[in-house]
DNA sequence: CTGTTAGCGCTTTCAC
DNA sequence: GTGAAAGCGCTAACAG
């Protein structure tokens, strides 16, 4: 049914106090000082603003001003337990700066996220905030063509200088690769996702850095995931780490990790002592796997309230220069990672 | 930075075809037949539109129509999991029918639900979803008055005739009650969250009336968790739940299921041989607990898309009456509710 | 200090 | 078959 809503208006209040709508948008906009609008008449039009319950019309401000006070994100998939809870904290973020939030999940694909953006622009959002998936540099490079503050969220993309927030890597997955190490495992190797995105090739090079710099170059192993079908390309790798006689893993991601999981226990593997492993980003799952997971944990609250900030920041202010932020992950350490022989 | 879009507006169109604007507009939305445009005008415009790369301005649109192809979805929290699906199947079934959605998070306050409705309303959503909580009455009112059309979500209000799509509750904790007394379990507790909301009210009854069908309303026992207090109510709980000797829990929720499993990993309480457990709505985390939990399953899917499609009908015809649909759970069995004894 | 007015981009009535 | 024009609610330049 048509949505009938006799909203108050401008006019409504400017009738009401007898004076024009010019004078109610100042004093409503905060801008009474300015226009040097008597306190007196200021006073009334606050009064009947709030005695009408009035509310501005979003439409007729976003056309008007080009602004919408709304952001975009785009992540990968929202019901992901790591996007929702960035989600979540983009939403209380953005509140905070007053603009609400629109959301949308790529599933990994270019072609969604080119579709999802442009969605969004048309829909009026100020800016933007983009978890970049493989194949979606044209998306962001068109987003900067277009002037619209952007921040990539996850990852960024090496060629293009954009805003953006993500871990700091290459150091988490040095960190859990040391600690994997220096638990006393030596054939250490690694299941991540097949794929040219900066999170991943840096947390690629932070496993090989760190073998590496312990002299324990000739056990880099890795093996890939695949997005589209994690279950059978995550049992080919764990099939493939087991021939190999590997004693622990790294596991690039929550999705890899669970996916593993589910195989490993199956297999009835035992955590640690035949297999250690280190995690990414934590999760229920993790705690209650039977030997609780060791896993990188990001700072999600601080990544979304930064990338909210570049944001407002950017819209607020003309003269914007880039800002990349690299969070720091903190390892928490369980069981997975720790040989009982050495508890 | 300013947002400097030099978007392309009807108006260039009509300038390039060298037509009037309102030609345009017929073309664009599809009426060049009831207005008896020339074929081969409207081939030209339509042409235009797609070499330029035209795309209507969602706020002009907007302020003009008085819709914005908009759905506002209230959530309890995005970032719980069951609610992150929902909302991703929102998201996808709101996109198969030209709609996009606004998110947000109302943490179970009935004071924010009215802000936040306030503000997607402001934002010209053209209709809502919400997961009411406990004292929204009001703004579920409010909303039915304003003639906003709206569908409550996972729970309804007994008093208030809205539409709404939620799982048939009674029936679910019914066979859940049921399913443990078929497999040997007598003393059979609940906890459950102690709030009137007609989800767990219906869950708490369900689990009352299978207790009373099969004879065994002498053992039935509630204990309640506090949304605010998690693990001190649970805690709370779960130490009651011991001293009566109780030998198997409905678990109302699965933020309750998951507090409690950690109280019970942590107490070395054995499930199910010590006792037997059945929760709601799955995830990874009952699948990792050492003795995978069994639960009713929400058919997530076909509630949005039915939540979605009540209120996308409600928008296109004015001969609205009210939808009331509920969904059937499925009881998934794991090992948590199936004595080892009996296997 | 305050009011008038034009116009953001679009739809739709009415006139030709 | 087509175009002119009003107006959705708001802002801001300009005039007084």
């Amino acid at each position: 049914m048509a949505n009938t809503r006799n909203r108050i208006s401008l006019k409504d209040i400017a009738n009401r106090a007898g004076v024009s709508t010019s004078l109610v948008s100042f004093v409503l906009n905060g801008k009474q000082k300015q226009h040097r609008i008597k306190d007196e008449v200021a006073q009334r039009i606050k009064e009947i603003a709030k005695e009408l319950n009035y509310k501005p019309n979003a439409a007729a401000k976003s056309l008007r001003n080009g602004r919408s006070r709304t952001i975009g994100v785009v992540v990968s998939d929202i019901s992901n337990p790591f996007f929702a809870h960035l989600a979540r904290h983009i939403e209380a973020s953005a509140e905070r700066h007053g603009y609400s939030v629109h959301f949308a999940s790529s599933d990994e694909s270019a072609q969604r996220t080119a579709v999802l953006v442009d969605n969004m622009l048309n829909k009026g959002v100020d800016c933007i905030v983009l978890v970049p998936c493989e194949g979606s540099d044209a998306t962001v490079k068109e987003l900067m063509d277009k002037n619209i503050p952007l921040v990539l969220l996850d990852r960024y993309i090496p060629g293009i200088n954009t805003n953006y927030v993500c871990l700091n890597n290459r150091q988490a997955a040095y960190d859990a690769t040391c600690h994997l190490i220096d638990e006393g495992f030596r054939r250490i190797g690694m299941i991540a996702y097949g794929v040219q995105l900066k999170h991943m090739t840096d947390r690629i090079e932070g496993y090989r850095t760190a073998m590496t710099d312990r002299g324990l170059e000739a056990e880099i192993s890795i093996e890939y995931a695949d997005h589209a079908s994690m279950q059978k390309s995550c049992e080919t790798a764990i099939r493939k780490v087991l021939e190999r006689n590997t004693e622990a893993l790294v596991l690039a991601t929550n999705t890899i990790a669970v996916e593993c999981l589910y195989i490993i226990r199956k297999r009835g593997i035992i955590v640690p002592d035949q297999l250690g492993i280190v995690g990414f980003d934590g999760g229920n799952a993790f705690e209650f796997f039977y030997s609780p997971l060791s896993y990188i944990q990001q700072p999600l609250e601080m990544m979304a309230q930064k990338a909210v900030e570049i944001l407002v920041e950017q819209l607020d202010s003309s003269d914007s220069f880039m800002q990349h932020v690299e969070t720091e992950g903190i390892l928490v350490k369980r069981s997975s990672s720790i040989r009982n022989s050495r508890k």
